[in-house]
DNA sequence: TATTGCTCGATACACTGTATCGGCAGAGGC
DNA sequence: GCCTCTGCCGATACAGTGTATCGAGCAATA
């Protein structure tokens, strides 16, 4: 640890006259703008520097190490995040969750930070407060169910996140648009299906209705949502 | 695109006197042991032919990539998941999300596969076909239904196999076991509840009973469930 | 003005995945 | 038994990575 407090608390390096003033706010902006058009891989200290006109060393004076820059990205997106809204706790559950899949649809690379290492900047926070709120004012008082809510709730976006960004990203790989994959299962599936092993699996895939990612999104939004209804 | 098939369709190099023969398994079980020990960025393509006292470039025989050999990775995880039971489908889901959960905590790397690029493994989809057909034979005939409940189910476990995993790592870098993070909240999130900004939040943490990683778990898989039960 | 202390960035290190290619070993033909 | 040839092995190389170290120079203080 290399000094003894934590991203969010440490105080920015004071401004000083210098070619390219920096400050954290422009870094993670650099980050993030190579982030977006380039995935995180294209993220490293050398590339964000050079995009600053600066030194990867001058970097260092800012942000500790990589995870802090990363940890500084995954809040600004979460400042992005505008307040659930909805009168019912399911409304706002869902609210919640069309919220953090917008934000994650717009910074794909959201989807490899999301749900790993706990990052609690203060965006982040306040976009938990701001849930925590509006189920509380939409009447679920009671903590326990409250926080059991947001746990699941929490759960499911992170998978639902993460697999529907690696689906775009194999999709984009790939060439082919959601149609084209659709229609023909990837040529692999395909043959493998038709070998006659997995009888129930080809069933499925053949004989059921292909939902969208949006519509498995709220499909599994409406589960949820519906299960913790005690009714 | 090196070779212009998949991993799962090309057949394996031929044997041959050597010092040390290798094979695809052999391969997979080194790199295996290697990431449960320390993680997936133990995995080099260098320090898995080490093990096996063998070359790097050997490694590319039998793989073209070393995503290949991840995919291949995550598809022994996938051959080590007993077939699903259960009578209900309910209890069939249930019994999938454990295999799937108990799986990737014996081997914490598969939490960084899962849910990324998809592999399509012959024991990836033979665990699918189990699943589907325990489905079946607990009554879910309706196509739509199946494939709706497995989609969205996959979903949560993407995430909740994450999450803990992430969580398990954070208490482990940290030092602190379970009791000693959860008692003191980390210091840091102790310090920004107490500013006062985060009424509802603060509240909840303080006031909510604590749920351990499994019983989250265990609660999101019964909302899920109940949640797709019609009535 | 002299000194001190901080910051900048060049350099270096250990490491990554993998392209290239020279040489060697095993297999097949006579 | 010998020769050719095919194919694999692994040394080397390249372009990256994150970051530790440290000399030099600048800014502010005494």
């Amino acid at each position: 640890m290399p000094n003894d407090s934590v991203i969010w608390e440490r105080p920015e390096p004071p401004e000083r006259q210098v070619p390219s003033p920096l400050s954290r706010e422009r870094i993670v902006r650099a980050a993030i703008t190579l982030a977006d058009a380039d995935g995180l891989d294209a993220v490293s200290l050398r590339k964000v520097a050079a995009a600053l006109d600066a030194g990867p060393m001058r970097l260092y004076r800012y942000v500790d190490t990589k995870d802090e820059l990363l940890a500084l990205m995954a809040d600004a997106v979460y400042a992005e995040i505008p307040a659930p809204t909805g009168s019912t706790p399911g409304d706002v559950l869902r609210s919640i969750g069309r919220g953090i899949r917008d934000a994650a649809l717009r910074h794909e690379w959201f989807a490899d930070l999301h749900g790993g290492r706990p990052h609690l900047g203060p965006a982040t926070l306040a976009h938990a407060e701001a849930c925590h709120a509006a189920l509380h004012a939409a009447g679920l008082d009671d903590l326990d169910a409250r926080a059991g809510a947001m746990e699941t709730l929490s759960v499911y976006l992170v998978g639902a996140v993460r697999k529907e960004v690696a689906e775009r990203r194999a999709e984009r790989a790939s060439g082919l648009d959601r149609a084209q994959w659709q229609h023909a299962f990837g040529p692999y599936l395909q043959r493998m299906l038709a070998t006659g092993h997995y009888p129930r699996l080809s069933e499925s895939v053949h004989g059921a209705r292909h939902l969208t990612a949006s519509e498995v999104f709220e499909l599994g939004l409406d589960y949820l949502v519906a299960g913790m209804d005690p009714r």
